[in-house]
DNA sequence: GATGAATGAGTATTCATTCAT
DNA sequence: CATGAATGAATACTCATTCAT
């Protein structure tokens, strides 16, 4: 019957809290924000109701909460900060990272298409400034690639657009995104071949 | 002081059945089906909540009517029904057609979109059997894109993989699709220039 | 398409105005004054809802006219109009003529019941002085019987109560109503059965 | 502060359970089930709607509930559960019980007889497994009093019916406990006079 | 911190009644 | 006289959120 001290107070709230926004993040990305309800996410992470606004003010800040580690988490995965400049290497181990973490953390990348198609949705994380911080690095990356493919084209010679490459690249890994994040029969051999392919196309 | 003919009473009933369906597929497409409250729907249409009722039994039984007429309207559109074997010029035609229909018909996809992302919300469409039947042309495109690549192989050589092609020509086209629908900034010059490059890459 | 006679106008009206009573009467005795709709009967009756009004004022007041009807109908057969004495022959006149009549126009007793349960229902007729005057034959019946008693207690001798013989004949004749009325198996010879032993006990 | 024990918990909800159950009864008995809304409800038990729901999935279920526990309650009084056999001295303890009871639990009654008269409601209820349960015991009191008329057969000689004689009870009890539940003006010396000529009559 | 009973504003749905034709 | 589309108030039910313990 010792008390706890406060770091282990701290360290089961984080635990707590983690608990919380894992079982969210299930439902949001497999039902969708507004079909699922606090009552489901309490009982599903086996805690009282009460105690989800011990640790989220609303419904909605557990949305906002969750899209922001979730940011943080395929940011740190990605972690682009290199010197700015994207080799050929750089490109394919960053189409091979990004394929792979599409299939580790599907569940959040549901969550994010999710987002991105229900204006509600997006209003909520408008609200939410650490939402616009995280996401600073879109531009970022944007950059990067968008300099991969002007340097490609200095050496592909006239008929290669990078403007037109890179919108083909972009378009086709979102397709790949969706595929993989939405269908449930996507087998081993595909992938790899798949991934192979948009590579080898596009590096 | 007579009533009106049924002929009268029937136009009256389509037109405002449509006008029903037309403002609840705006809401349920912008802002999902369970952000879409009947209210807000019958609001914009200029009508009572009452009059919904008069149309469709409940709220999914109009979701599912929408869907239904949707899917007819797209597969009118397509007109896939030739002779089963798809030419070069047809392949180009058919993708031409698709992209102009993503632009045309922006709603609807959008609510495709959302369907398939939501567990909930794809029950509620499995109870409706209507919805099976209108979508029995999925594999018969399916099958038909199948035998032109296969064809193509033949062509083209050893190191052409028609199902790698086939699958890479899908994902493009389905990203390509996510991106237009589902962004405000994407003007013809990109749009013209994407479409030519799908075509000459894979037909 | 020669005009109708004033006189067929009023026939015409007169029948529909009985089918919506007819239909009307049919679901309130079986379903329950509440749980029966406007649609509903308008639809059995297979006229449109908006006619319905155009022979009653409202819901509330095609129960009273019904009512009233019914009570009148009971009241006819009955005619209880003699000399106001109940001789041994007419009492068992009565009580087979009651009977047969609960069988007959079982509907309208179902309602009646239905009608006596219900505070609700019974304020809807109270609002409706008619019914009032159309029960005053109530307590005409009730000295007719009471007399009766009266009088075959000056035959039978000290231990016959003439108060509690026509406190149980009347339980044994509810009850009997009761029963006849909402069991769907009685048959023939029970019947007889028991009105002959009704009429033997308490005449 | 310290939550409530799960006790406190249980206990508080039995209670609360409870007065929602009688206030419903009293409403659903005197108005009717389709008449009594959940508002009225929660109005007279002094709670909000939504808490109704906390404790009874729907109306309907609620309706369940109570016939469910009334049932119980009248069969838990009558007891008849002893040697299957009903002496002549059982026989008047248990119409003295049951028209007791009549009086005691008179709102009980007032909704059993509801629900025979309500083809609906009975619908409600035949959805209600554990309701069927509760009424076994009805064949096996029908049997007992079938018994015991055919016994009193034997001593009482040729003209003794004894299916006539216990029809006729039946229809008697009947209509006495139908006046005794609906109407208000059964003064205390005919209640007992009936009850008292009851037994003499068919004992 | 933790519980779950309680609230009340909101949502889908129903239905008596009206009204233009 | 007859129709059925249209209304709106009422009803059953849900759910994010609060709060006493």
């Amino acid at each position: 019957m010792s008390p706890r001290t406060p770091k282990q107070y701290r360290e089961l709230r984080e635990e707590k809290r983690a608990l919380i926004m894992d079982t969210a993040l299930l439902h949001f990305a497999n039902e969708g924000f507004h079909k699922t309800t606090i009552s489901h996410i309490a009982k599903h992470a086996g805690i009282s109701k009460g105690l989800m606004y011990n640790y989220f003010k609303s419904k909605e800040e557990l949305l906002s909460e969750l899209v922001s580690r979730s940011v943080r988490e395929i940011y740190n995965d990605l972690d682009p900060d290199r010197d700015g400049i994207l080799s050929t290497q750089e490109f394919e181990l960053f189409v091979r990272k990004v394929t792979e973490m599409l299939r580790e953390k599907r569940t959040i990348w549901m969550l994010f298409f999710q987002m991105m198609m229900q204006n509600e949705v997006q209003k909520i994380l408008e609200e939410n400034l650490s939402f616009d911080d995280d996401m600073k690095f879109i531009p970022h990356v944007t950059t990067l690639f968008s300099d991969y493919f002007k340097r490609k084209a200095q050496k592909m010679g006239n008929d290669y657009n990078p403007e037109t490459e890179m919108n083909m690249f972009i378009i086709t890994l979102k397709g790949f995104a969706l595929t993989l994040v939405f269908s449930d029969t996507f087998d081993e051999r595909l992938f790899n071949n798949t991934v192979n392919n948009i590579i080898q196309v596009y590096k």
